[in-house]
DNA sequence: GAGCACTGC
């Protein structure tokens, strides 16, 4: 293999890989128990690094609208803080401390842990919000954990956040969507709101970045503001920043000797190497996408075999973890790797972020994975493999350090990392639709998007493709006010605009049944459970329809009703359960909301005879369509030619049907493999999501058979008859 | 003709 050298090294050695500093230093096992264990809690707290900090902190807060904290792993800034505020009065006067993370299990054991240290029973003082399950007590709960888009729900209700003294936005590095609207919003109430305390807690790279954002000082106040009585001393108007060490180990990198085009291979022959080694701690190996794991996991596990004869300590098992994964086989996954045997992690972008693994003390890093990107020009999306960003790769090298000295092996020269790799990765915001988004924030009265202050504005293309996108849907007016009552409706619900739009006409079509179960499905990462391929696909044609997936959703759901929504029923047809049970949850959360909003309910399909049957379920297509209308496209004559390679020959091309030229024209659809349409090819499909992947295609997915007389029906004020031939034109 | 990084309301 190419040999690995670290930062500044000239010479390679041997073989490139050298742990002599390791050898000797601790010969045992890796530990993996927290050794604070035993003691007593209030002393496990004194014992952080943040708690040295914590008077400093507490003046910081107290005398700036803003702080900025730079909080390493292993400070306990997340569970500290809070507490901190809580026991220095900001819970006072029946305010609540709030503290947002990105990720639902974040927020739940964060809360937990938090309730454990306080003494207290979780849902009492400390509690936490999740979508579906809010485990607070109003008037008794004073730091309340929630996800970014909890907080942003609930500002719908409560614009300045009156409930709330401080805001604690955590892990705003990672600039997730939620989190930048957040910071956006939380600046603007600023305004009003003196007394509001904002934390915002990042990593280094983002701190500056985020302190210049708020840095109001040179900001005239609005004399109105200025009027209002002083009560104590206004805190400053520029944001504090203050740094708190971590407690993690240092972690060595190292680079190929030479670049590589075959990074699975390198990483084989990586993680072999490391084991060759013979010292103990698992490996954690990352690349793009699922397929990439399961094959480097069948290739380890020959290497496994091969390695047998050669008398090392430890036996090599190798395990793959994706998104995707059924809970059961991500088990092996988290369980400590029994005596004698060496866990290989395999892993997509999930291991950076979404979980922490216990006893990586290697990581091998492809420096690569699937990046999610917006084009406004053509409303589509891609999904591509791309070079992850530096920031990234730091994130990743982080997780070899967890519980002792740890090394990252980078599957790419140092000349290259240093040149090819960005700095830090490109918000969610600026590669994603926003017409979401921008709803969000039109009801809550940010009239005026294109002048709302962002972290990092998105294009302008983006912003106005949303608003043309709400504005056909009708949730918008001519002057992009929110319009009544489609628009306050449609900004009410917890979904996709499209979503939320064919979920208001099934009211009006009487068939809200029928289309909250496609709404919910829609919703839900996957129906079906990956794997063996022939099997799913022999699964699905029992479910499949001639009009589409969103149709054949409806027989899976209600067969897995008839089944008494049974696990044994969905393991066997290859539907995942997971899924299944959470499509349940947001249809139950749905059809409250109708309720709520005061919105008809009815069946087109229960009680119909067949004879009827085919009229029924075109009202619930109709109703479908009146929110994805956007997205038509029609079969062309043409086939593809060499598109990416041979394999492509003959597929046949849809192209968008609203887009009158430029780049939405040379866009090349084909109906994804996934879809129950594959191998039909009706004229006129809708589609929910479609997206470019590395061959080149479009792929569609969740496709919708219509007729072309419906789009102009549904959506006269975009698409209107084009005679063939002109002279027939009367 | 072959396949879905990760979150969130």
């Amino acid at each position: 293999m190419a040999g690995f050298l670290r930062p500044g090294e000239r010479a390679p050695v041997a073989f490139g890989l050298s742990f002599d500093s390791d050898r000797g230093e601790a010969g045992g096992a890796a530990p993996v128990y927290n050794k604070n264990e035993r003691l007593a809690l209030a002393e496990q707290r004194r014992r952080l690094p943040i708690y040295a900090h914590r008077t400093e902190l507490l003046y910081l807060v107290e005398t700036h609208a803003t702080t900025v904290v730079v909080g390493e792993t292993g400070s306990g800034k997340t569970t500290q803080l809070p507490q901190y505020l809580h026991e220095a009065g900001w819970t006072q006067g029946g305010k609540l401390v709030a503290c947002t993370q990105p990720r639902r299990v974040a927020a739940m054991t964060v809360a937990a842990r938090v309730a454990e240290e306080m003494g207290c029973r979780l849902g009492q003082e400390v509690g936490y919000a999740i979508r579906f399950e809010d485990v607070s007590t109003p008037g008794v709960t004073k730091i309340r954990f929630c996800t970014d888009g909890v907080l942003l729900r609930e500002m719908m209700s409560d614009p300045l956040l009156l409930k709330y003294s401080v805001v604690m936005v955590d892990e705003a590095h990672e600039r997730s969507l939620a989190t930048d609207m957040l910071l956006g919003l939380l600046k603007k109430v600023q305004r009003r709101r003196p007394d509001l305390r904002v934390v915002i807690s990042s990593a280094t790279i983002e701190a500056e970045k985020m302190a210049r954002f708020f840095d109001t000082s040179n900001v005239r106040r609005p004399r109105a503001h200025a009027e209002l009585p002083a009560e104590g001393a206004a805190p400053s108007r520029s944001p504090a920043l203050m740094s708190v060490e971590g407690r993690t180990h240092s972690v060595q990198v190292h680079y190929l000797e030479a670049p590589t085009n075959d990074y699975l291979t390198a990483a084989v022959e990586a993680a072999v190497a490391i084991h060759r080694e013979d010292l103990p701690g698992d490996i954690l190996i990352f690349l793009t996408g699922q397929d990439e794991c399961e094959t480097v996991v069948r290739l380890l596990e020959d290497e496994g075999r091969r390695l047998q004869r050669s008398k090392l300590k430890w036996r090599l098992k190798p395990v793959a973890l994706y998104a995707g994964l059924p809970a059961a086989h991500q088990l092996g996954v988290f369980e400590p790797a029994p005596r004698g045997v060496r866990k290989v992690v395999v892993a997509t972008n999930i291991a950076e972020t979404s979980v922490t693994l216990e006893g990586i003390v290697y990581v091998v890093d492809s420096c690569f994975a699937k990046q999610r990107c917006y084009n406004p020009l053509t409303g589509l999306e891609s999904l591509l493999i791309a070079p992850i960003s530096k920031a990234s790769a730091a994130q990743r090298a982080g997780r070899a350090g967890r519980v002792r000295p740890g090394h990252c092996f980078r599957l790419c020269t140092e000349e290259d990392y240093e040149s090819k790799l960005p700095a830090t990765t490109v918000p969610e915001m600026q590669r994603s639709d926003l017409s979401g988004a921008v709803l969000q924030l039109k009801s809550l009265g940010v009239d005026n998007i294109m002048t709302f202050e962002w972290l990092a504005p998105p294009p302008a293309e983006t912003m106005i493709r949303a608003l043309e996108t709400l504005h056909a849907l009708g949730a918008l007016d001519l002057d992009a006010r929110l319009s009544r009552p489609v628009g306050t409706q449609v900004a009410d619900l917890p979904l996709d605009p499209p979503l939320a739009r064919m979920l208001l006409a099934s009211s009006e079509l009487g068939c809200t049944a029928e289309v909250l179960t496609v709404v919910a499905m829609l919703s839900v990462q996957s129906v079906w459970a990956p794997g063996g391929k022939r099997e799913v696909d022999e699964a699905k044609a029992r479910f499949s329809v001639a009009e589409g997936d969103l149709i054949s959703y409806l027989n899976v759901w209600k067969a897995w009703g008839e089944s008494g929504r049974s696990k044994k029923w969905a393991v066997a047809h290859r539907v995942m359960h997971r899924s299944m049970l959470r499509a349940a949850d947001i249809r139950e959360q749905l059809q409250a909301h109708l309720r709520r909003l005061g919105l008809r309910q009815g069946s087109a399909l229960e009680g119909v005879s067949l004879l009827d049957h085919a009229e029924a379920l075109t009202t619930v297509r109709k109703a479908l369509a009146a929110g994805m209308f956007i997205n038509a496209a029609k079969l062309t004559e043409e086939l593809a030619v060499k598109l990416s390679d041979q394999q492509d020959m003959g597929a046949s091309v849809y192209r968008l049907v609203r887009s009158a030229g430029g780049d939405a024209a040379a866009a090349k659809l084909r109906i994804h493999h996934s879809s129950v349409l594959f191998r039909c090819r009706p004229q006129w499909v809708l589609f929910y999501a479609a997206e470019q992947n590395d061959s080149g295609w479009y792929e569609m997915r969740d496709v919708l058979a219509i007729e072309s007389a419906w789009l102009t029906e549904l959506a006269p004020h975009m698409y209107r008859l084009v005679p063939l031939n002109p002279q027939l034109r009367r």
